[in-house]
DNA sequence: GTTTATAACGTAATAACATTACATATACCC
DNA sequence: GGGTATATGTAATGTTATTACGTTATAAAC
C-alpha cells in the first residue's frame, strides 16, 4: 500500500459511503438510515458513527447549512483542509470546489489574529445556472 | 428618519435582540427561550419568529455550524451580504469579521459558473489566541 | 491459543433543534 | 366599520443528534 487510501472501510462505513456515492445530492443521516434498513440498519447511531469516520477520512463532507452529507467528488480533496460548496436552493444541486485563493486570504486573517484554524466551512446558497436560466427574475 | 435603522422592532423582537446583545456569546433558540420565560415567552416559535426577522434585518447572524445565533457586532455589517466568523472550540468565543477580499474571490467563482448567490456562510473553527496560548500543543 | 486492549457494533432512550397548523390579536388603510 | 397584512399565542409534531450501556469483532502481546 502506498498512501492514504481507505479501502479498509468497515461494513457499515461502506454501506453509508455507497449510499452517499450513489445519491444524486446530499442526504441527511435519517435518509441514509431509511435507505439502509434493508441492509439491517436500525438506529441513527449506526449512521452517525459511520459518517463521523468517513468525514474524518475526508471521503464525506458535512453541509452545515443543510444538516446533510455528501460524498466528496472533488479530485484530490483529501489533500485539502477545505472545500467549498455552492448549494442551489431550487433544485438542491450541490457543486463542490476548492477555494484555494479565498482560503489563503482567510488564513491571513487567522494568522494576524492568532487563531489556530482546525476546519473551515464555506457554503454559498443561491440558484445554479440551470435554475437561474429557467426561472428568470 | 434617514436609513435602514430598526428602532421599530416589535416587543418580541426587542426581547430576543436584547437577550442576544447582552450575551457574551452565541445562544441557541432554546437558550433564548429559557431566558425569556420570565418575560412571558412560552414556546420556541416565539423565538424563531423573532429571530427570522432579526436575521432578515441584518441585526442577528445565524451560526450554521453551531445552530446558534449572535447579535451582529460588526460595524457597518448591514451593508454586507456576508460576514465571517471565527469560533473558538475551547472557550466558545466568536469573532466576526468582514471577509471582503475572500468574498470577492468566491464571487469570481459564482460569476464563472453562473451561480446566482443569495447568501454565504463562512465559519472558521479552531482555537482563539487566548486559548492557544494557555493550551499549548 | 489465551489474554488484553481497542475499535466497531447493536439497541433503547432521550435530548436538542425546528416547523406545521390553527386560532386570536393588533394596526393600518379605505 | 370592513378589509388586509403583520404579529402573536399555543399545542402538537417533526427532524436532527447524542448519551448510556452492553456486546462482538479484531489484532497485537504474551
Amino acid at each position: 500500500m502506498t498512501s492514504g487510501t481507505h479501502t479498509d472501510l468497515t461494513k457499515n462505513q461502506s454501506l453509508v459511503f455507497t449510499s452517499l456515492s450513489e445519491a444524486s445530492g446530499p442526504l441527511t443521516a435519517y435518509a441514509i438510515l431509511d435507505q439502509l434498513r434493508e441492509h439491517g440498519f436500525r438506529a441513527p447511531l449506526q449512521v452517525y458513527r459511520a459518517l463521523e469516520k468517513l468525514v474524518e477520512f475526508g471521503m464525506v463532507h458535512r453541509l452545515e447549512s443543510l444538516n446533510a452529507f455528501v460524498a466528496c467528488r472533488h479530485k484530490g480533496c483529501a489533500d485539502h483542509k477545505t472545500a467549498a460548496f455552492a448549494i442551489c436552493e431550487n433544485c438542491g444541486d450541490v457543486s463542490e470546489f476548492s477555494p484555494d485563493e479565498a482560503m489563503a486570504l482567510l488564513s491571513d486573517w487567522t494568522r494576524e489574529n492568532g487563531f489556530q484554524l482546525s476546519r473551515t466551512t464555506i457554503e454559498l446558497r443561491g440558484q445554479c445556472q440551470d435554475c437561474a436560466d429557467s426561472n428568470p427574475h
